[in-house]
DNA sequence: ATTAGCACTCAAGAGTGATGAGTGCTAAGA
DNA sequence: TCTTAGCACTCATCACTCTTGAGTGCTAAT
């Protein structure tokens, strides 16, 4: 008995993929032969995709037509046969700069992260922000910021800085914006966002007193930040960039209308490195004839989220995934790099 | 020579386009005659047909098709034909109230109006906040954020606040912030953010000597986020609910992943009211079958941007219109009534 | 002005046969 | 033992035809 994948079948199965992923045709054992210069027979690579079909590598789509790549195929493509580009100087050098031109804000920058993923790929980007986020709040404001409206500032030990503006029924002096906001600061400062919780804001507005009511927009604006703070907020970009490829129609367009439901939960689980789900293989992830490459980044060590593409199976993992695996990358480290540990 | 109009031709139109925009079906003479209690034959319905289609209301499909409405048959029925339904008070009630507790600021307002408008018609909606703004600066702030990690917040007398997290290569001292703040402040205060030019930034940075390059990013933060209340933002939601929709595949679905430039011109124009436009007749939007539905809302009666649907063109009308007028009017009453004229 | 009757049109769907790409198997050759 | 030529076989695709049925326009009668 021979070895079950020489040299000769890996050749042909790299090929396989690669073409299968080029051009979206079945691969027949002629295309094959001649892109081998000949070296063998077209029946001789016959023989040899039907033992990789044999060892579930190769798949055919009907009796007469060639074959194409298997599940399984695509992951062994993707672990050892995929060519292994690095990004260039001038592309991480662009990225690192683009990034840290923009807003540092964590959340944005994760996002800035997927715009330029989707940008790049030309795919759907999914970034989550992990909800698991024991920052504390650092800084509060109360900032006038038109006709009875006001501003609140929250910043938290992860460098979120979230503002939203509110409205009261009647103008606040001076003075008692500053007796608000020392209220607020010293009740507030050093607290764990997931402790701001309805029973506690309802507790301060008790404790102002006469006061309680007539500010309560206030705090329900800080609950309501703190809200968004704690949420983890998934992102989708690009969704309809995806449409414009034609193994991207009818059944995979239906479901791919129900995937964020699907996404919350695969994101949370948090997996070190790449990852490749299947459309059509795995539970939690149910779009015929799509692929979702995801990793995750940290801050200090600890997992803050997810960042990947959605694309069709035919994707070019290749290029692509050099892309992700630098872009969370980087992210981990700027904001770890700004996390503020004296405050936690 | 008859009336071109008479009561049973408008009768028939509006069954017609009533019809059609339930079933998606072309509408035959007997469905017709059976609608109306045989209160006349077919064939009497088809001499109106025959009529109203020489008149350019309806159109066939085919011969042997019962008739669909015309761009033309579908003007004449939002304008003349469909029911009139205002919402009920309860509907405005849960509207003002959504936005009234949600965010206020004025992009934000809009978002979530455009956000509530998707939910509400299963569409794509389209929200745009106008490029021209003559709103100034009233309040800059700059506040440490992390370590090495600025947040800088600028708001403007349109009640916009807007926040950026910038980084520095060193740690700022108290005195060295409040100096900055007060120098920008000096700078910076009262002046149109269209005024905020790259220009002005760098004699800025001049003006501040040796701190000039250290503090560049801060500055440079600045102009970023003038950029950003600057520019026509164009926000496109629940695209792909557009999907579900069987009467919105194939090529509608290309050309709508152009439609992003295609709006922009098109929404700056700002004409009152309710705007009907349909994909396949005007030279600016051009996305087979749909219909475009928008409107402008204004803050203290200048135009500040646009509310609008994007659906297919058999949409229910009557339903959708009455959301979208109640939605712009309520964000102009909200924008106007908060807008901080006396600082402008 | 309305209507019954009738011939006509045409999209959609089902069935047919030709085409050709690609296969598996077998037996002979290296 | 591996490789290969030859051959019969399979099956998607395409073009074509035929049938069906819904809906029409026209005409003559009411």
């Amino acid at each position: 008995m021979v070895k079950a994948l020489d040299t000769r079948k890996l050749e042909i199965l790299k090929f396989v993929v690669d073409r299968y992923i080029q051009t979206g045709e079945p691969v027949g054992s002629k295309t094959i032969a001649e892109s081998l210069n000949y070296a063998v027979s077209p029946a001789t690579i016959r023989n040899d995709m039907a033992a990789l079909e044999r060892l579930g590598y190769l798949e055919q789509p009907h009796t007469s037509a060639g074959r194409i790549p298997s599940y399984r195929g695509y992951r062994f493509y993707i672990a050892s046969l995929m060519p292994r580009r690095p990004l260039s100087e001038y592309d991480r050098r662009t990225i690192e700069d683009t990034l840290l031109n923009g807003d540092l804000n964590p959340r944005t920058l994760i996002d800035n992260a997927a715009g330029l993923l989707a940008q790049v790929t030309g795919c759907a980007t999914v970034s989550a922000s992990s909800r698991v986020d024991f920052s504390v709040i650092t800084r509060l404001d109360v900032i006038p910021a038109g006709r009875r409206l006001y501003a609140l500032l929250v910043i938290t030990s992860s460098g979120a800085v979230e503002n939203r503006v509110c409205r009261l029924d009647f103008e606040l002096s001076n003075e008692q914006i500053t007796f608000f906001v020392n209220f607020i600061r010293q009740n507030l400062t050093g607290m764990r966002i997931d402790e701001l919780t309805n029973q506690k804001m309802l507790e301060l507005g008790v404790a102002l007193g006469r006061y309680g009511a007539a500010l309560a927009p206030l705090l329900y604006g800080i609950y309501d930040i703190a809200g968004k703070l704690r949420q983890q907020k998934l992102e989708l970009r690009n969704e309809t960039a995806l449409l414009a490829r034609e193994d991207f129609q009818g059944e995979s367009v239906r479901d791919f209308l129900q995937v964020r439901q699907q996404l919350e939960p695969l994101l949370r689980c948090g997996v070190s490195g790449i990852q490749v789900i299947f459309g059509d293989e795995s539970e939690e992830f149910r779009v015929a004839n799509s692929s979702l490459i995801v990793t995750g980044y940290s801050r200090a060590g600890k997992r803050a989220g997810s960042l990947g593409v959605i694309g069709p199976l035919r994707l070019d993992y290749s290029r692509i995934i050099p892309y992700i695996e630098y872009l969370s990358d980087t992210v981990s480290r700027l904001i770890t790099e700004q996390y503020d540990e004296r405050k936690d």
